[in-house]
DNA sequence: GACCGAATGGGCCGAACGACCCATCAAGCC
DNA sequence: GGCTTGATGGGTCGTTCGGCCCATTCGGTC
């Protein structure tokens, strides 16, 4: 039993092209629709394995057809075609409920990989929006506290930390019980190794740099 | 020209499998390694496009396995198996440098779409892994933009921003061609409605509220 | 023993900051 | 027509901040 596959892109060129090819692929081609509206309607009605959706249409967009389409609790999977690798989107279109995200310059084959992969239940991502997810995800969980490549002293991490914590130099000092001098001392020093000019943005630092944690 | 594909796993029975569906999916198996150790040094002896790493390997397992190869800065491609899908490893196997990860409960049709998109630099995610990610970056932008029920006022924002962006009170004023007085009241105003008591507490919160952002 | 970095402190000073008063003007709402 | 809110601004005042000079002590390392 072949899969069942919807098209949805308001350039009919590129439509008859993809047709072709996903025909050839192997796959059941049940229906093409030309913008946003048409392509929640007809998915509803023809409820496809899958729909290739482009983002950029008329009416309603591809993500926001793609949200509508994943609020109907079917079991059709949306994978987003797109020109431009933009990140933004990328994460909308994943809010909005799109099992893959592929730009528009990979193969055919590529394309019909993907399908196959998404009526798995697989995700696919393009080269440069793996890329860009992925670091997002780095982001998150670099725990740098193995390193022993301290930037900051620990002393002066301890002042950083109060000071994320919103304490000001006498409350860092009582904190520490060392006298208001002696913090700002630390910070003068936590200035020059962080390039930072004040508090403010020292501690900003620290956080890009995971030293400090915002709770 | 038909793939060259590795397979690393300790398990020769599983090796084996994999090999003969590889192979009968038309790809070149020119390798097999037993543990991570081998896997490495035949990676960088037989340079092939892709490997298949089982996480769990004695000697060294599959997420160093696949740093190590990342290292050589080859062209070769790693996809991640496992039987588990653990959020934890699959964040550790992206930063090693693997471009898919699979749980082993997927057909050898999975497989070797898998192994097809990854020579394109298309990464595939196995669906519950591919969740538990996406949720993590829903979590990262999910403060969208689009609410209007805004804390601080556009212009506040605005404000805010510079700040984080390391400019004074008189720096500012000079880029929202204001004065600096009113840059103050600004900020006056910000630390009422975000309970801080100066810059750099307002701006921590804001950026833990989503409404700034670190470059 | 000499040297260095970290942690601790002091004093001084000018600039920046934040709190508290105030005013004006435009926009939106009841 | 009043009312509020946002954005713009003024002035004053005391506090804080950060830069710059300095010293001591302690634990390492060469």
């Amino acid at each position: 039993m072949s899969i069942r596959l919807m098209l949805a892109d308001d350039h009919r060129m590129l439509r008859e092209g993809l047709r072709r090819s996903m025909t050839e692929a192997g796959f059941d081609v049940v229906g093409e629709a030309g913008d946003g509206v048409e392509a929640v309607t007809m998915a509803e009605d023809l409820q496809p394995d899958v729909i290739l959706m482009d983002v950029t249409m008329p009416n309603c967009d591809g993500v926001e057809a793609c949200r509508r389409v994943a609020e109907t609790g079917t079991e059709t999977k949306v994978v987003m075609l797109t020109m431009h690798a933009d990140q933004e989107v990328l994460a909308n279109a994943i809010r909005a409920g799109a099992i893959g995200y592929l730009t528009k310059d990979c193969s055919t084959r590529e394309i019909a990989d993907a399908v196959r992969m998404a009526v798995e239940g697989d995700t696919v991502l393009s080269p440069q929006l793996a890329r860009s997810m992925l670091e997002e995800v780095r982001k998150l969980d670099a725990p740098t506290t193995v390193e022993e490549d301290r930037v900051v002293s620990k002393r002066e991490e301890e002042v950083l930390q109060l000071i994320a914590d919103g304490c000001s130099t006498p409350e860092v000092a009582a904190q520490l019980y060392i006298s208001q001098k002696t913090v700002k001392n630390h910070l003068a020093s936590i200035y020059q190794k962080l390039d930072a000019r004040d508090r403010t943005q020292a501690v900003l630092q620290a956080v890009r740099m995971g030293i400090v944690h915002l709770d």
